[in-house]
RNA sequence: GCGGGUGUAGCUCAGUGGUAGAGCGUCAGCCUUCCAAGCUGAAUGUCGAGGGUUCAAAUCCCUUCGCCCGCUCCA
């Protein structure tokens, strides 16, 4: 594969109108862009294929495991909602790491993951040990107060004194340490011995709890061992918060969803109570959502602002991972089919040390972007959830949200199984299956898919849009504007217009060479444009260009309607 | 958040203190019977923004913003 020029793909959407930057005359804002007209039908299209192919006939109408047919509702949940509903998501917490970084070596490190080792010379602690004898049978607690030695990364006390035990060369003077015991503290202690042989005791505590008593300047760095190259804890809000009603108090504080699934998990309720939807179902919502990244990046792969088209397939817990097979297939082989078909699409199972505790399997669809490659980028997350949502949800909402099975219930009776295994087998909180795809990203990786560069042409620059995401449809030419060919060109125009306006853009355009012409549309992707020549007249015949070959053939005038349906699909 | 690069017409870029340019695109007219063709003409800019130095700033200095690359981060 020939790298694609990122900056050649930019400059194209900036061109023809399909991606600009936001609030461009003030100067732009980081990590937001507006699509143009091009850009907004494209996307358009791309949302509207997903609510097609995973609402209104999901799976193509496929059956799912166990020839069960798979049935699909949307929702449309809001941007905002209880500020309850993200701390019982984990989003609240999630993204709240304080991170601290080194001035000196541009580290940056979660606060959590800081370590400070205390060392306490052997002989002090043996003091303390006989002169307070009393006060600490009586279970007092000693105030003792030494300097930070050093600190390390680690994700545990555990794993951070193992750090010191396995690496002691590292921190000098010590040459050798061990786990040992101690009366003093309650925490795992290692024994450590510099090169005279001197004992100290060491502990460790986590960096945020150290700074309740000690200033960040006294911290080592974990990079350099060397103080006063710490920042002080600073917090990476990932969340967008904003305030509901006019006074703005800290009272009235609201997030900005950063993902749309979580509306479906509150609204998992009412749509069960109020439709007739039976296990196995999904619910679709798609809609905006925002995360204050840290860095946006590479045009709009990482925005603050995207959409999302979410799947929240519900079903017994006994299945899901067949269903969760079952979504991951689908959705790969779905991008396939509008446009994505090359090597560069990959579908990526996660290692088991990269699942969430409660995953049972998560995939990802990885597209190969030009500034991502030879590497991937996500489109798509394909996970499956387990019944962690709706037992947070339940737990903090305190409303039950088990799933009656009746189907279950009335198949076990008639298997003659007990009233005790019917009650506990047939009330359950469903396991939940999630494809949730990023549309701008998936636009995005449209876009540098179809972008082609071929010098062969007289105009090189093209996009190969599949048909279903094209923003313009067909567009019609009149070879020369003379000898009646415009207005047969503007009937013709007219009739697809008619036929076609509900699934995007038909252009009619008179002006210039007819090379040129061709030109703007391989670059807008229009996959054909209907040219009316000199024959046409005669014999009310058109020739049909396709975008990627440039080969033209003959067409009756007024099948040309019946050609563009056949190539839509439609 | 750190470091490096960059910002001049719709796009690509030239312009090192002295009247803002080129190519392409766009538009108009002519011409033109199939691929950014030809001829003629036209429009288009607070030189990213703000401040400073100077008789004079796209150019030098400071601040700031956006974009690109690397680091960091990515429930």
């Amino acid at each position: 594969m020939t790298t694609k020029s990122m900056d050649a793909i930019m400059a194209l959407c900036k061109r023809r109108g399909f991606i600009y930057q936001a609030s461009e005359i003030y100067g732009g804002i980081n990590g937001f862009w507006d699509y143009g007209p091009l850009g907004a039908q494209m996307k358009k299209n791309l949302r509207e294929a997903w609510w097609q192919d995973m609402i209104m006939r999901p799976a193509w109408g496929r059956q799912g495991p166990g020839g069960k047919n798979v049935r699909c509702v949307p929702v449309e949940t809001r941007i905002i909602q209880h500020p309850k509903v993200w701390e019982a998501s984990g989003h609240v917490g999630g993204f709240n790491d304080p991170m601290v970084d080194d001035k000196e070596t541009k580290q940056r490190f979660r606060a959590d993951h800081v370590w400070v080792i205390f060392a306490y010379e052997e002989t002090l602690i043996a003091n303390i040990l006989t002169q307070n004898s009393e006060r600490l049978a009586a279970g007092e607690t000693l105030p003792i107060s030494i300097p930070p030695t050093f600190s390390v990364v680690a994700g545990s006390v555990t794993e951070a004194l193992r750090y010191v035990i396995e690496n002691v060369r590292e921190f000098r003077p010590y040459r050798k340490a061990e786990w040992a015991t101690n009366d003093l503290f309650d925490e795992p202690t290692v024994a450590m011995y510099d090169k005279d042989g001197r004992g100290f005791v060491a502990n460790t505590l986590p960096l945020i709890e150290v700074l309740k008593h000690y200033s960040i300047d006294v911290i080592p760095s974990p990079a350099t061992q060397k103080t006063g190259t710490l920042t002080p804890p600073r917090q990476f809000n990932l969340m967008f918060h904003t305030y509901v009603g006019a006074t703005a108090s800290e009272d009235d504080k609201a997030y900005l969803r950063p993902e749309t699934a979580q509306g479906i998990f509150v609204q998992f309720k009412n749509v069960v109570d109020t439709t007739r939807v039976k296990v196995p179902f999904g619910i679709g919502n798609t809609g905006t959502s925002f995360r204050n990244e840290v860095t946006p990046r590479n045009f709009t792969f990482r925005s603050r602002e995207f959409d999302q088209a979410e799947l929240e397939f519900f079903c017994h817990p006994d299945e899901s991972v067949e269903w969760y097979k079952f979504w991951r297939d689908f959705r790969m082989e779905w991008w396939k089919t509008i446009g994505l078909a090359g090597e560069n699409l990959i579908l990526r199972e996660h290692e088991k040390d990269e699942l969430s505790h409660y995953s049972q399997g998560t995939s990802d669809v990885e597209y190969r972007f030009p500034f991502t490659a030879p590497g991937f980028g996500e489109l798509e997350g394909i996970a499956h959830r387990g019944c962690y949502d709706l037992t947070q949800h339940q737990e903090h909402s305190k409303t039950k949200l088990e799933y009656f099975d009746q189907e279950m219930q009335l198949r076990l009776q008639a298997e003659g199984k007990s009233k005790e295994e019917i009650a506990q087998k047939s009330k359950y909180i469903p396991h939940c299956i999630e494809p949730a795809a990023g549309l701008d990203r998936g636009v995005l990786a449209l876009l540098c898919e179809a972008y082609t560069v071929d010098p062969s042409r007289p105009s090189p620059e093209l996009m190969k849009f599949h048909p279903r995401i094209a923003p313009i449809k067909a567009a019609v030419f009149p070879l020369v504007a003379k000898d009646g060919m415009p207005e047969i060109a503007e009937k013709l125009h007219a009739e697809l217009s008619d036929k076609f306006w509900r699934v995007g853009g038909v252009e009619m355009d008179e002006k210039q060479s007819i090379g040129k012409r061709y030109a703007r549309m391989d670059e807008a992707g229009c996959p054909f444009c209907f040219t009316i020549d000199g024959e046409t007249a005669a014999s009310q015949t058109v020739t049909v260009r396709d975008r990627d070959s440039g080969q033209q053939e003959r067409i009756a005038l007024d099948k040309a309607g019946e050609f563009l349906k056949d190539k839509l699909g439609m």
